[in-house]
Formats: structure tokens, sequence, C-alpha cells
DNA sequence: CGCCTTGTTGACACCAGTCAATTCACGTGG
DNA sequence: CCACGTGAATTGACTGGTGTCAACAAGGCG
């Protein structure tokens, strides 16, 4: 078990790391960048992702990891994940399940990111959240934590930082949500749903999973 | 064998196949929907993809795969997949692999969505094209052949296919290319490369693979 | 207290979407 | 052989969503 602290890369673009992280505690993202430098964080991860699993089998990182917050992980690694793969099959089809979630997950932002309206993809953005956390259990009721900075959810969303703040406002101004302190309540899921286009089949969760809160 | 014609669907969205198709010869596409009928192309395939290998372990398909061409293809069944997971951890690594690549181009194509301009991102898409087909041996010189119309390509970049036909002349006016009856010449690659802030990086390609095309 | 980060707002510019008309290539049927 | 219809590509005019620039407010922290 090793820490990070907050604004840290946990891996950096280009290295070939030797060991694979499972995010314990913390918020993180992976992130790209273009010529000009800005940036487009192309996944957000929350305590129970692992982060970068496919730096096992892809030979160079096309993309940087960096703590949000104070983090906890676990490293593995690479060579115990190959162990894995050569003696449990059943062990390893759950970690390739877990990067074609990844994967899925990237299919619906680029939908909301070439389809959707800026307000669209925001509610869509908080709906996803909330419900990963809440598998996780870390909801209280309609309420969750969120340390991101807006101008991490702007290059999230792929909007500039003013434009983010204006589709948040409209969320707002429709009573669909509050955010203050970096705490964030739902405070109309059927409404936020329907601004947001939300339908979940994409995380392929059991809906089982999704009891009270 | 089998084969498919032109504008049919290979799998559907929200079916559950029960096998995979390797798609041997034509051109496909997974794309996606919004509730107003708007569509995103979330990825194309080249003869040698395998075009839904994630259905294997996702329960439900986030996404349809369409033919954009008469299609060949090989149907590979979930069991005997499922035997190789059990049996053959060498292949089973590769077939993982080869959706870490699919999940890499999504990644690279949000950046893209989210920060490049319109022309830049399509002179990228077809920097990547042309690099992918030309690691199957399907380039000539500069050349080769796009059988998609303007529509499929602007529902791909995220953009109308009136802005599309802009980026394109833009690309064009600049002598980086021609397209003409499908048929696509790079005429400065250099050029095009540099309009798109391509860096095949992210394909994971050996680069030995790219001997004169 | 003063500086820094973050959030918020207004004014304006610009990139991209929409609507609509035209051209062109092609295929079909008279 | 030609008239016609269809789908695709192209272009212009206009609208509108989003980005940029700039200013200011609020809070945290040395």
């Amino acid at each position: 078990m090793t820490s990070l602290p907050k604004g840290r890369d946990m891996v950096s673009e280009g290295s070939q790391p030797h060991f694979s992280t499972l995010l314990i505690e913390g918020f993180a993202a992976r992130d790209k960048h273009v010529p000009s430098g800005k940036r487009q964080i192309v996944s957000i991860h929350v305590p129970g992702d692992f982060v970068d699993l496919h730096s096992f089998l892809l030979k160079e990182m096309d993309h940087s990891v960096v703590a949000f917050t104070d983090c906890r992980m676990a490293l593995v690694p690479h060579d115990r994940l190959r162990d894995i793969t050569e003696r449990y099959p059943n062990l390893t089809r759950l970690l390739w399940f877990s990067t074609l979630i990844d994967a899925s997950i990237h299919r619906e932002w680029l939908l909301g990111m070439g389809r959707r309206k800026a307000f669209a993809n925001v509610a869509h953005l908080i709906c996803e959240l909330y419900i990963r956390l809440r598998v996780m259990g870390l909801t209280r009721d309609w309420r969750f934590d969120l340390p991101l900075t807006q101008q991490e959810l702007a290059d999230t969303t792929g909007l500039s930082i003013v434009h983010f703040n204006r589709a948040l406002q409209d969320l707002r101004s429709r009573h669909l949500l509050t955010w203050e302190a970096g705490v964030v309540t739902i405070t109309d899921w059927p409404g936020l749903v329907r601004r947001g286009e939300f339908d979940p089949d994409y995380l392929q969760l059991n809906m089982d999973d999704l009891a009270p809160a």
C-alpha cells in the first residue's frame, strides 16, 4: 500500500511502468495533451478502480495518471499479473472485463462530446459519477464528495472553464443539484437524468447492486 | 466465413451476441445514438480488426456495428473464446491486447473531439486510417480506398456534414491530400501530420512494421 | 494583511450548426 | 437514348453555441 499527494503523477505519459495501480482511496484521472498545451481528461477514477491495468499489455503509456486528491493505492507488479493470466483464467477474465468497462465509458464520453450539448454532457457526467460512487458505497443519500475544480471538470467534458460554469448554472437554476464546498447534492434525480440523457446500461452494472444508497 | 451487404447491422445495440466478429474484408463501424437521433461513430474498423471482441465479456452491446461496405468476416463463438482463455494464456493476452488498442484509439479520439479544431481532427483521422491500412497492406504508395460518405466521416469526428466538408476543403486547399471517387491520395504527409498533430504512438505499433508501403 | 486559487459574470469574437439551393454522378425506366 | 429521381458533395447566408478576455468576488493560507 503506497500513497501519493494531491497533484502528483501516478504514472507519466510515455513511461513503461512495471506495475499497475489499484486505487484504494482518493480521486485520480488520466489525461492527454495537445501540442498547444490544452488538456483533455479521458477518464476519472474513484476508489476501487484499476487506473492503469492496460499498462500491463501496452508497451508505453499513451497518457498520464494524476492524483486529484491525496490517494492511497495498491501496486500490482506486472510479473504478478502475468502469473495470474497463466494460472487463473477466471481472474484474468475479470481483469480484462474491467478494462472493457473503461472502454465502454470512453465510448459514452465520445457520444457526449460529439453529439450532446454542453449542459447535457455535464449532467451526464454528474449522473455517471453518482452511480459509480454509489456502487462503491461512497454516497450518502443523494450526496457525494466531488473534490475536483471546475477547470478539471471542464477538461473532462471538453469545454472551456467559463462554459462549463454556465452549463452548471443551467443545472442549478433548474434545481437539479447543488454543489458547495466540494459536495454535490442531487435534488432531482429524474430531472438530471432527463437533462443528461443518462442511461446507465453502458456501465454494465448489475442493477441488483443498486439497492438503496 | 460469412458475409454481409453494405448498410446492414453486424451486431445491434442492446443485443447479447454469442459470438464475436473478425472482419476479413470491407469497412465497418461501431456507432451510438442520442435520443434526438444524432449519431456518433465511436470506432472505424478495417480488415483484420476484431470488431466486437468485447461482447465476449460484456453482458450487452452498448452500441451497434454496421457494415459500411459489403463485408466478409469470420465469426468466433464465445464458447470458443472462453476455451481459449482457459487453455491458451498467450493467445488470451493477445486478444486482450487488441481490445486495449481499441480503448487507446478511443482516448485519442476523445482528445481530438475535446481539444482539437475541426480541420486538425479531420487531418488526424486521415493519418490514422492511412497508418492502420498500411499496416494491413491495404495502401498503394500514398493512396487508399475510403468508401465512406462525408456524412459518415462527419459522424465520426462529431461535426455536421457541412462543417466536415469545410474542414476537408481546408486540407485540399493546402495541397495535403486529394479525395476523389472514394480514393484518398496523401500528397504531403509531413504537412498532414503537422495539421493533424498526429503522433502514432497511441496505435502501439512496432515501427518495424512500417517498411515501405 | 495580502496573495493565490477558485468561482462567477459580462462583453465580444469566432467556430461550428442549420437551412437551403445547386451541381454532379449514377442508375432506372420509358 | 434520354428523362427522371436519388444520393452525395458543395456552397452561401445566417444563427447560435462555445471560447476568449477581462474583471471581480470569495475564501484559504502564509
